[in-house]
DNA sequence: AGCACGCCGACT
DNA sequence: GTCGGCGTGCTC
């Protein structure tokens, strides 16, 4: 009799550990490590993911495997491997490491029964609840306010029984097909026999001699042109029969798609891509980061890497930011390698996200593109996986596992003995230097493809518009240049980089602004219900008619950053006609696409947007782009500002001049000496990149150090504080002498929900055993953390300080 | 986490 | 005797 160790669904400390089950004799040559199940825990039923099957146990009885929910394991070896590897790394529990790695569509939904199990009476209230049932949800029981003594003791009677049911919220999508169930010469005879007026019924079947074949039943509809009714009674007559076919929803209808073939590379291309073909023939792993400027073909030099890899017989992933996962983008993958390819993007439903997953889970494609989460993409023979646009933050998860893709497709390429790489047009300076040690392979593509040059950048200096009495947010010089434009047809992108964005109250007599009683942050105006509400916590109330401070009813809202340059832009220029691209009117799914299609036909003369609108847009007609204020990210408590300033500037100026017509950049700026502004009006990547390591290094920032982050959260202050403070201490206590330890210090979001939040950074340069020390520290707090509504959160990866 | 069990005090 | 409210301990 074997046994199957267990990773239950159960997210609790105490829980994160392998438990012991044996195998059923029915189930004994079915289950292999990597599938559900469902198993007994307690009282309880859950799922559960089998890691290994092993021959004996050291516990003494064990409880045996319900059930089983896959036919094939939904984890590779491979990533299970790679899930232990994920919960290690990132301090987090094995269950929620595994988890992460499938779609949502896959996760355990529980449910509670009360089932009858006596014919005799009950007590009243009970007979009531089950009102001649033989079984009532737990949820109708708690509504019912029934004493809960009531049904323990009916549960101890042996009256009643509890059942624990593991649902899947698995949605497959089906479409009915219709076939002939007798053979043709049956059907011919059926046919005869059947009355004249029957108009529809015949027609169904002499359909039906003449293609005996199934079809869709919709499609059979609109083809002899009938109802479902008639089909029904064919059905009914048995002479038809019908049957569901699952099918995969088809979010992008791509069967129209033009195959492409492989474009002819320059020489640069072809430099860069010798290695990382070498690399895939010889199977070994090498991290490669392409760096290439906007425009350089990077994009062609993965699609020929992955048609050498898809000629091995191998997989491939390539992990896009969220926001260039356009159609266009799809089309480019899709039209070199047809149905090859899934596409995994968050904004698709739970439904058509497993459906991808489940494209590659069934080794149909050969290739995923898709965001953050593609990274898991359960293939077995990797030969490639891909990174573009690699600083980009949202490659970074920010909630548990806390982990970090590019960490991941390392350790993958490892598993795999395959080649990692990584592109940007500005890259992040930890993989910029790790090129320079020569840990990364570096490729340079200096040249764009069409040998044109990068549009010219001009810095305007604000503090001399200020001084000349020009107060709007628009440089004489932007206004210009953007009248000539719309004077020659061309059309404007304005980017207004500031955060913020979102609508405020303030009172105008006092500058009160309503903060949310709840959290440390200003509470947002929705227009549609005509209510303030807060985007960290539930709490809303009405818009105030008067200031509750000072009584004043001049208390406004104040639009978003890009609505108010909108109206100002209006001013300026009325003959203008402008598309506004911020979270606001782009909350909708599609309508992002929607409003970029519209300004491609050229429907307006402006694009004004933020940050979303600096990447990937590519419009021919575009020949000015203007950022309003290029300094406004420099001033966050960031170490990363300069350079998230450096690439934001460096990505939109690219927006411009990409075809025939020549672009130029207008950047406004209260701080135009600063050297990431300064730096990205020249392209000159390699003198920031200089500059931003020196500062690094005086500093103590990456890459020079590594960096954890603890935050420590209580709705009592003073425990706050005094717990970072313990953590502080211990952390001291237990590093070595080169190590930073900072805090307690109060989190960038001091406050939310009710609970105080502060922190502890630690900068080190080599602690292998720190995952370790924190766990300890951390354990130390259980008590607390149990009973007294402490958290702890650790990130070994911090991106967003908060 | 989530559930049972047991002990206590309040209420009828 | 009936009820709810916690604190504690366990889950192969
Ligand atoms: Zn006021
Ligand atoms: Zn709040």
């Amino acid at each position: 009799m074997s046994v199957a160790k267990v990773i239950v669904d159960v997210p609790a400390k105490q829980i994160n550990q392998t438990f012991d089950y044996s195998i059923p004799s029915k189930l004994e040559h079915v289950i292999t490590p990597g599938m559900r199940v469902t198993v007994p825990f307690g009282p309880r039923k859950v799922m559960g993911f089998v890691l290994q099957i092993v021959p004996e146990s050291s516990f003494a009885k064990l409880k045996s495997i319900t059930d089983v929910l896959d036919l094939t394991p939904v984890l590779t070896d491979e990533l299970l491997k790679l899930g232990q590897w994920l919960a290690e790394e990132t301090i987090s529990l094995y269950i929620t490491a595994y988890q992460v790695m499938l779609p949502q569509a896959l996760k355990s939904q529980y449910k509670k029964e009360l089932v009858r199990l006596t014919d005799g009476e009950l007590t009243p209230d009970l007979e009531s609840l089950f009102a001649g049932r033989d079984v009532v949800t737990y949820e109708e029981f708690t509504q019912s306010m029934i004493p809960y003594h009531q049904l323990l003791k009916a549960i101890h009677r042996g009256d009643i029984q509890v059942d624990y049911l593991v649902k899947s919220r698995i949605t497959k999508k089906t479409e009915t097909m219709i076939k002939p169930a007798i053979a043709n010469h049956l059907l011919e005879e059926a046919y005869l026999d059947m009355p004249k007026q029957a108009k529809k019924q015949r027609e169904l079947l002499t359909y039906f001699i003449q293609n005996p074949e199934a079809i869709k039943k919709k499609q059979l509809m609109s083809k002899v042109n009938t109802s479902a009714s008639t089909v029904k009674t064919l059905l009914q007559k048995g002479l038809l029969t019908s049957n569901k076919l699952e099918v995969y929803r088809n979010p992008y209808n791509d069967n129209a798609i033009q195959r492409t073939a492989s474009l002819p590379l320059t020489i640069q291309q072809e430099q860069a891509i010798i290695p990382i073909k070498q690399a895939i023939a010889e199977k070994i792993h090498d991290v490669f980061l392409l760096h290439g400027v906007t425009g350089s073909g990077k994009t062609e030099i993965y699609l020929q890497a992955i048609e050498d890899v898809i000629k091995e017989g191998k997989e491939a992933i390539v992990l896009v930011p969220e926001i260039s996962l356009t159609p266009q983008m799809v089309h480019r993958f899709k039209g070199r390698f047809g149905s090859d390819v899934a596409v995994m993007h968050s904004a698709l439903s739970s439904g058509e996200k497993y459906d991808e997953w489940r494209k590659i889970y069934r080794k149909e494609v050969k290739v995923v593109v898709g965001a953050r989460s593609a990274i898991f993409a359960p293939f077995e023979n990797l030969g490639i996986i891909i990174i573009d646009e690699e600083h980009e933050t949202s490659y970074k998860q920010e909630d548990q596992p806390r982990y970090h893709a590019r960490d991941v497709a390392i350790e993958r390429g490892k598993n795999h003995q395959c080649p990692v790489i990584l592109g940007s047009a500005t890259p992040t300076l930890e993989s910029y230097a790790r090129a320079n040690k020569d840990v990364y392979k570096l490729a340079t593509l200096s040249k764009r493809t069409n040998e044109k040059d990068m549009p010219e950048v001009e810095i305007v200096d604000m503090r001399n518009e200020l001084h000349q009495g020009n107060r709007t947010m628009f440089s004489r010089k932007l206004k210009e240049k953007i009248e000539a434009c719309l004077q020659k047809k061309e059309q404007v992108v304005l980017m207004l980089n500031r955060r913020g964005y979102s609508t405020f109250v303030m009172c105008r007599d006092c500058g009160h602004v309503k903060e949310c009683p709840h959290c440390d942050i200003a509470l947002t105006y929705h227009k549609n219900s005509n209510r303030l509400k807060c985007h960290y916590c539930s709490y809303e109330e009405p818009m105030p008619t008067v200031c509750p401070e000072c009584s004043s009813d001049l208390i406004r809202y104040f639009g978003t950053g890009t609505q108010r340059v909108e109206e100002a832009l209006t001013q300026l220029i009325p003959e203008a006609s402008i598309i506004r691209m911020d979270v606001d009117t782009t909350r909708r799914k599609g309508a992002h696409e929607k409003l970029l299609n519209k300004f491609g036909r050229g429907e307006a003369d402006i694009l004004l947007g933020t940050q979303m609108i600096a990447k990937g847009l590519d419009f021919e007609n575009v020949t000015l782009v203007g950022v309003l204020t290029a300094d406004s990210m420099l001033h966050l408590p960031d170490f990363r500002s300069s350079e998230k300033t450096f690439q934001l500037l460096t990505q939109v100026s690219g927006r411009a001049g990409r075809h025939e017509l020549p672009g130029e950049v207008i950047v406004q700026t209260y701080t135009p000496d600063h050297y990431s502004i300064e730096l990205a009006s020249t392209y000159n990547f390699t003198d920031f990149y200089l500059k931003e390591m020196a500062m690094r290094k005086t500093f103590h920032y990456p890459p020079y150090v590594f960096l954890a982050l603890i935050t420590v959260s209580h709705p009592n202050q003073v425990k706050v504080v005094q717990t970072t403070q313990k953590i502080v201490q211990s952390l001291l206590a237990s590093v070595k002498e080169d190590t930073i330890i900072l805090g307690p210090t109060p989190s960038p979001m001091a406050r939310i929900k009710d609970r105080y939040r502060y922190q502890c950074m630690v900068k080190y340069k080599n602690e292998p055993n720190l995952r370790n020390i924190i766990r300890n520290i951390v354990n130390q707090f259980d008590d607390d953390i149990q009973k007294d509504d402490l958290l702890i959160a650790v990130d070994m990866q911090p991106y967003q300080m908060m």
